[in-house]
DNA sequence: CCATGATGCCGAGCACTGCTCTTTTCTGAG
DNA sequence: CTCAGAAAAGAGCAGTGCTCGGCATCATGG
C-alpha cells in the first residue's frame, strides 16, 4: 500500500477515535459541556491538533449528530426488519426501538432532536441520516396499505406537504400529512418523556406510550 | 416607607432589570450565548455584582425559564378566553396561540421545550407555571364534554398516568391520557416546525398545523 | 448626631473555553 | 539520504463562570 494511502489511513482513523472521546464525553455530560480542549487533553495530544481535524467544535458536534442520526435510524430499521408480518405490531416495535435508542443515549438524541445548537445550521450531510425513521415509519404503512389492514382512502390531500414527499415515500397523497404527523407526534411522545415534561403526570412512561403510539398509525377517513 | 422596604424595593427592581436585559439577549442569541458578563457590562456594573442578585447563571436561566412558562400560558390562557363558544373553535384558537407564541418567541420557547440545560433540574418554581397550557387544553375538552360536543365514552383509564391527574383537571378517567397525548402531540408539532425537522416535508406549516391540531381534539371511543 | 453593622459594589484573579498563529518535529516520497 | 509537506506543539488572545477581599454607602440603635 502506498506511503500516502497509510498517511490517510492513520488520519482516518485518528479522526474516528477523536469522535469516538468526543461521544463518550458527550454521552457522560451533555452537548454544553462537550470541550475540543477535554477531548484532546484524553487524547495526550495539543488542543490545537485537533483542529487538523475537525475545523471547529461545531463540526465535531455536526459529526456526532450524524452518528446519532444514523444510529436511531438503524435501530429503528432493525426493529423493523426483526418485527413480524403484523402491521399493527411492526409499528409498535418500531417506535419502541426509536424510544428505547433515545432513553439508552439521552444526550445523543437531545443533541439531535432537542434545541439546536447556538449559530448551527445543519449541513446537508444530515438529511439523510435525518430521515431514516421516518422512512421505515412511511415504509410500515405503505406495507399496510398493501395488506388491506391500513386504509388509504377518504382524506384528501391538503397540499401541506411540500409536493413530492409522499410519492417519494410511497404512500398516497391523501396519507402523507397524517403519516407525518404521526412521526411527529412519535418524537413529541419521546422529546416530552425524556426531557421531564411528563414527570407529575404519566407513572407509567412505556404503557403510555405504548397506548399512544398504537393510535398514532395513519388511516384514512 | 422604611428604609428596609426601601431597600427590598430597589433590590427587587434591580432584579427585575437584569431579568429584562437577559431575556432580550437570550431573545437575540439563544440560551447557550446568554453571558452574565455581558448583562453586567450592558447594565454598567460589574460583572460580579449580578451575583448579589442571581447566585448562578443556571439561576438567572431558571427566572427566564418561569417567566416563559408563564407567558405562554398568559397567551393560552387569553387565547382561550377571546375565543367563542365552539368547541373546536377554542382549541385551534388555543393551539394556534401556543405556535405563534413559540414562533415569536424561539429562543425562549427552546429554552423550555428544548432539551434541557447541562447539569440542570427544573426546581418546583416551575411547576406551576408549566402547567398551564396544559389546563387551558383540559378546560376546552372539559367544556367540550359538559356541552356534548365531545363525547368522553368509550375509552378505558388504563393507569398509566400518575392516578389523580385526570382528577384535578375534572377530565373523565377515560379521556385523562387521551388528553395528556394531545398536549404532548402539541407541542411535538411545535418542535419540529421550530427546530426544523419539517423543513424540506412541510410546505404550508400554518395549514399543517391547523389541520393536525384538528385531529388532535380528544374523544372517547 | 454619630458609630456600627449590614448591604451593595468593584476589581483582581482562577480555571476554563474556542480558536489562531508561529515554530518545531516528524515522516514518507523521490 | 534528503527534504518538502504534513502533523504536532506551544504560546497567546479574548472570552466565560465564579470567588474573594476590600471599599463605599446607608439604615438604624444608642
Amino acid at each position: 500500500m502506498s506511503a500516502a494511502g497509510t498517511r490517510a489511513r492513520v488520519r482516518a482513523e485518528l479522526t474516528r477515535e477523536i469522535a469516538e472521546v468526543a461521544r463518550a464525553h458527550l454521552a457522560t455530560s451533555g452537548a454544553a459541556a462537550l470541550s475540543l480542549r477535554a477531548v484532546a487533553r484524553e487524547l495526550g495530544m495539543a488542543s490545537s491538533a485537533v483542529y487538523r481535524y475537525f475545523p471547529s467544535r461545531d463540526d465535531l458536534l455536526t459529526a456526532l449528530i450524524v452518528d446519532a442520526y444514523d444510529a436511531l435510524g438503524a435501530a429503528a430499521e432493525a426493529a423493523g426488519a426483526a418485527a413480524g408480518p403484523d402491521i399493527r405490531a411492526r409499528w409498535l416495535a418500531v417506535c419502541r426501538s426509536a424510544r428505547e435508542w433515545a432513553l439508552a443515549h439521552p444526550h445523543e438524541y437531545a443533541l439531535v432532536y432537542g434545541s439546536p445548537v447556538p449559530g448551527y445550521a445543519a449541513p446537508e450531510s444530515t438529511i439523510g441520516p435525518a430521515g431514516r425513521v421516518g422512512v421505515v415509519l412511511s415504509q410500515v404503512v405503505v406495507d399496510g396499505i398493501a395488506t388491506g389492514e391500513i386504509d388509504a382512502t377518504g382524506s384528501v390531500d391538503d397540499g401541506a406537504l411540500v409536493p413530492g414527499v409522499a410519492e417519494e415515500l410511497g404512500l398516497p397523497a391523501a396519507l402523507g400529512a397524517r403519516a407525518v404527523f404521526a412521526w411527529t407526534a412519535l418524537f413529541g411522545l419521546i422529546n416530552f418523556e425524556l426531557f421531564g415534561h411528563t414527570h407529575n403526570i404519566v407513572q407509567d412512561s412505556a404503557a403510555y406510550f405504548d397506548a399512544a403510539v398504537a393510535r398514532l398509525l395513519p388511516t384514512g377517513s
